[in-house]
DNA sequence: GCAATAAAGTAAAACGTTTTACTAATCCAA
DNA sequence: TTGGATTAGTAAAACGTTTTACTTTATTGC
């Protein structure tokens, strides 16, 4: 069965479709059409259930109520939570969300943007990888609106909303020498991203600034995308070098990786072994001893980064600009 | 900056329109196109850049290789797993994924549909709710292919991949009873879908087999959508009732909250108290003791609902409805 | 009672593709 | 040498909207 079009409404009603046009976008009034002619043809909309063809709109309007998505990995709780926010607010403001998963490949993204701009989708919400500059900057050469969350890349002009990674990670490492620790480890990852690095610097920092020599044996860095079986041997490594103290996991999968080489080893966490992971999780929270994480501000991301989506949606002319850095927050349990 | 149309490398390579279509959808040689001028074309296709809008292709063809998902809430990690596993399978064969979550309403759901029914998705992929089953009707008789998952809705006519709820929860409560528990709680929501049903069936039928007398006492349904301390405290209510020495949660985030209350009230599980939650997590696999699960076929779900779709997408005919029920694994944990 | 203005509405172009039906030139067989 | 088949390609319609520029009739002010 044929959906019905915006002619035969206009058929039905026996008016022209430019007047049904005007009626459904609420462009009656101004373009002075009779009460009684709304009136009917808002009937026969109503009666027939005619909804318009957005695919039309969007060739003739130019966009589509639809703004892209491009992350890591859907099935990331952090991604999918702050999706779900994201997505929450878009929809109550009349946008849709399209998503994809990078997983980190850059030919992936790539992919994705061209994917979106065939789409002509209305804005593009990245968290970036290193790799995809030259067609973030085609983007946003041709008047998109592109926002960058979580990650950033700093050769890019494009606003930014992310969490204070630096000192997230300086307060973290900097708690565990408050607890008298001296050998603390780091646990994260290879990817070049921004936030991972500021995640590093953090740690590095936190050490220099309180004497402590850096040694390169207590971090780790772990291959994206490598086996999990393969990371827990590596972290198994790692953590039975017996001097360690502490550990920070610099993302809350590695994190969840090293809670399973602790069960392995049988390695307690208490009194002279602390952890902190990066990333609030629901298993850290009813792990037992409950494990200290850094919480990322999920919703004031999800909110920020609407916020400037939309402003720059609604104004023609680009806003300025905005780096927006929101503190993370060290919950310490148990 | 105005993007490359179809014309433009038809007048740059000085053919007309129509040779630049075949060209592109690889029809040259059926349509009898020269050697010399596929190559030409190509050429300045790739030295512009240029990509197909794909907008005004689908309004040509009335496709848009694109999937609709609807699902409950991409926040769960049970939907976010199979999202990822879904849009990876569908991408490999040139399929994109447009996702939102219902969040358990009927009217979002609504929306849900119409919103993918106006954008022309080519197949919609629906973990179901009860109330839409009109629209699903709508979109059957307009010939959408369309799948459903995880939930059934009896009454209506398509094809399905599921997990084997029943059973999964039969053997449950028969593991607990093999371990010799004879008060055994059941904690479940309200929402009124086939595979909450049948995991409360299968619960009851356990119990009647084994000749346990059903006690609705032992039984809570908690409200969907409600705040997490309320389900909290109705948990905690329940599992003060000492006797009870077993208990079975219908959902991940049911058996969360659960977790949660037995740390707040200090109840260990062990060899007088067990616990199984339904749908993995990765909290349980960690928690210590490790919690016993109902392990869904999340890999063996998405691939079969891909199959489904994609063979409903290339033949002409519809072909027949499919119910695949595939076995839960139950993980007994410590 | 006449020009200017407002009210009520419409025809047709445009968005960027795909596809059908067509033309023109060349080839080949009888 | 002729006429059917093949090769190489194109013009134009169609998909379903939005929007610009236009028409026709009624109203108003003087």
């Amino acid at each position: 069965m044929k959906s019905l079009s915006i002619k035969d409404i206009a058929v039905k009603a026996n008016v022209s479709i430019t007047t049904v046009s005007f009626i459904i976008n609420g462009k009656a009034k101004e373009k002075s059409i009779s009460e009684a002619v709304i009136e009917k043809v808002e009937k026969i909309i109503a009666e027939s259930g005619y909804k318009p063809n957005q695919i039309a709109r969007s060739l003739r309007t130019g966009n589509s109520n639809i703004i892209g998505l491009i992350i890591e990995d859907i099935s990331n709780s952090f991604f999918s939570r702050i999706a779900r926010l994201i997505e929450d607010k878009a929809y109550k403001r009349g946008y849709k969300i399209i998503y994809s998963s990078t997983e980190n490949s850059v030919d992936k993204a790539k992919e994705l943007i061209n994917m979106f701009k065939s789409r002509k989708v209305d804005a593009y919400i990245i968290s970036p990888i290193k790799g995809i500059e030259e067609d973030v900057k085609m983007l946003l050469e041709d008047g998109n609106p592109v926002i960058f969350f979580d990650r950033n890349l700093p050769d890019i002009n494009t606003s930014y909303v992310g969490a204070d990674h630096f000192n997230a990670s300086y307060q973290s490492i900097q708690s565990f020498i408050d607890q008298g620790k001296k050998n603390i480890a780091l646990v994260t990852t290879d990817i070049n991203v921004e936030q991972i690095v500021e995640r590093y610097d953090g740690y590095k920092k936190a050490l220099e600034d309180n004497g402590i020599k850096y040694d390169e044996n207590l971090v780790l860095k772990i291959h994206f995308n490598q086996e999990e079986s393969e990371t827990i041997s590596q972290i198994k490594q790692l953590l039975e070098q017996k001097k360690i103290d502490a550990v920070l996991f610099a993302t809350n999968y590695l994190a969840i990786s090293g809670l399973k080489v602790l069960k392995q080893i049988n390695k307690k966490i208490g009194d002279d072994f602390a952890v902190i992971a990066y990333d609030d999780h629901e298993a850290f929270e009813l792990h037992t001893p409950g494990i200290s994480t850094v919480q990322q501000p999920l919703e004031e991301i999800a909110e920020n980064v609407i916020k400037l989506i939309l402003k720059q949606l609604s104004s023609k002319a680009k806003p300025e600009n905005q780096q927006i850095i929101i503190p993370a927050k060290l919950i310490i349990r148990d």
